[in-house]
RNA sequence: GACCCCAUCGUCUAGUCAGGUCAGGACACCGGGUUUUCAUCCCGGCAACACGGGUUCGAAUCCCGUUGGGGUCACCA
């Protein structure tokens, strides 16, 4: 029997990290075991719902590469795969529901419920409902109510989940949940039952947050006779300071490390390596962690958010990744930075590859080679420190060795230079650094033969004349 | 508060199920090396079995308790 897992989003938000770990886990073993992983949009809460968030949830999912079989845009045989379109599909369960005894309606006021709720939690008890109308066999024309499960009142409903074992809960604790509200349409416990069932779902994997809603809803599959699927509850994720997720600890939706710079490949490697560990494996493709992959392997706590590991996995594939490739994926980057590039692109992003954590960061470090030069950032410390009197004549001689450069290759720049220095009797560093900050305005930057040669003849030189023209004059 | 889950370096974790290697790796941090700078890279260091009882020749590992953390308690999903 194929596995067929699946991850339900409502569209009240961005997907956030945590529903991009769910779902990516869901896929992973999917993938593994040739399973399908299909999508399944939960909007049945019409106020909060909307389209741009669904779309948003697609889009970001497809950029992690989590692509789905079934769903949205894809269709598949057990659509529609939105619980808007899935209206009246709902309405012969609970039928018979209700005329098997499994459900009763329900006019107790809202008023009453939270009365009966305080007064349960007065003596510390758990606030549940008192099972008022449960008796009273109310007929369809009893006014306004609600539809109750008549839920097992004794005995115990143990959960076999796939990650934390068995889960034992004590059917005295459980609530006569509300399966349809009073404007007739059903609620969430129901509809994730029946749609489970319906598309064929043979494992449910979701976050933690649902464990306690489980109980409940194997009692709906018992009463409505449906067989059971597999359930497997991931531990969720938390803010470094052990609290839940928010924006307080930096960005929780996947849009924003997209738009920060952050690979796909080093933020899926991440989320799969928190809460699941393969031995000492760190840094893995989709493929090795699909090969890898194991509901057994997935840690039963929570684990929390680590930026700065996140952001070293991010540097390692960066480093990783092919120029060419790289230099592709920088575009929108520069565009959103504001910054103009030219076909230098990718010879300048090989000189800073090594040295940016995220896309972000490599715009910011190539900047200085694509803006005009009377507009260069300059560090008037660098300055002072790296364009003495003495740099000036020392750079005007050697931009005029390299002038005379019969190619313009870092293999032909590094002797012309070091053969400069030694002629001049100086050391590499009185020449590497005045030149290093005539061209970028900073004490910092990319190797300088390569630096050199990324900029281009023409600029490189017109720099280091320009950086000699702004070293004082020497005071005799 | 009730119910449920969880507990190894600061963080992610291996080791736990089948008790017995100085508790291993990675990030971060600190020190050193390579290097014209920064980054990369290389070497080294710091650092943990929450606590208390058992069981056992022997416990991170099995059992019980305590403490701590997290989750859930809607006509939301």
């Amino acid at each position: 029997m194929t596995m067929r897992l699946r991850f339900a989003p409502s569209p009240t938000g961005y997907l956030h990290i945590g529903g991009a770990r769910t779902a990516l886990f869901n896929w992973l073993l999917a993938r593994k075991n040739d399973g399908v992983f299909l999508l399944r949009i939960e909007d049945t809460d019409r106020k909060r719902s909307k389209p741009e968030f669904e779309e948003q949830i697609l889009r970001d999912m497809a950029w992690m590469g989590l692509d789905w079989d079934e769903g949205p845009s894809k269709g598949g045989e057990y659509g529609p795969y939105r619980q808007t379109e899935r209206q009246g599909r709902y309405d012969p369960y609970i039928e018979s529901m209700l005329t098997g005894g499994k459900a009763y309606r329900c006019t107790c006021s809202k008023e009453r419920l939270t009365q009966v709720r305080e007064a349960a939690q007065a003596t510390g008890a758990k606030p549940k409902y008192d099972g008022h109308c449960r008796a009273l066999n109310l007929g369809p024309d009893c006014g306004e109510h609600v539809i109750r499960f008549a839920a097992p009142q004794t005995g115990e409903t143990v959960v076999a989940d796939l990650v934390k074992g068995d889960v034992r809960f004590n059917n005295e604790e459980l609530d006569d949940l509300i399966i349809q509200r009073s404007d007739g349409t059903p609620t969430y416990n129901l509809v994730v039952v029946i749609d489970d069932h319906e598309m064929a779902v043979s494992h449910v994997i979701r976050g933690d947050d649902h464990l306690n809603n489980t109980p409940k809803q194997q009692m709906l599959y018992e009463a409505m006779g449906l067989p059971l699927p597999k359930f497997a509850h991931l531990p969720i994720i938390l803010g470094n300071d052990g609290g839940k997720m928010s924006k307080r600890h930096g960005d929780t939706s996947v849009g924003a490390y997209r738009e920060k710079g952050f690979l796909p490949s080093a933020l899926v490697n991440y989320l799969t390596r928190l809460g699941w560990a393969c031995g000492d494996m760190e840094q893995f493709s989709a493929d090795e962690a699909i090969a890898a992959f194991g509901l057994d392997g997935v840690a039963k706590a929570g684990a929390k958010w680590d930026m700065d590991k996140l952001s070293w996995l991010n540097q390692q594939w960066i480093i990783a990744m092919d120029t060419a490739e790289l230099a592709q994926l920088t575009l929108p980057y520069f565009a959103a930075a504001g910054v103009e590039t030219d076909d230098r692109l990718e010879a300048v992003v090989g000189t800073v590859q090594a040295r940016a954590k995220t896309l972000v960061d490599l715009v910011e470090a190539s900047r200085f080679y694509f803006t005009a030069d009377d507009d260069l950032p300059w560090d008037e410390k660098a300055s002072t420190k790296f364009l003495k009197p003495t740099s000036g004549p020392l750079l005007i001689a050697l931009a005029d060795v390299l002038e005379a450069a019969p190619v313009w290759t870092p293999e032909a720049l590094e002797p012309i230079v070091k053969d400069f220095c030694e002629a001049q009797e100086v050391g590499l560093g009185k020449v590497a650094q005045p030149i290093r900050v005539s061209m970028t305005g900073q004490k910092t930057g990319p190797g300088l033969y390569e630096m050199l040669v990324a900029a281009g003849k023409t600029m490189s030189l017109g720099r280091i004349r320009a950086g000699a023209a702004r070293c004082p004059q020497e005071v005799s």
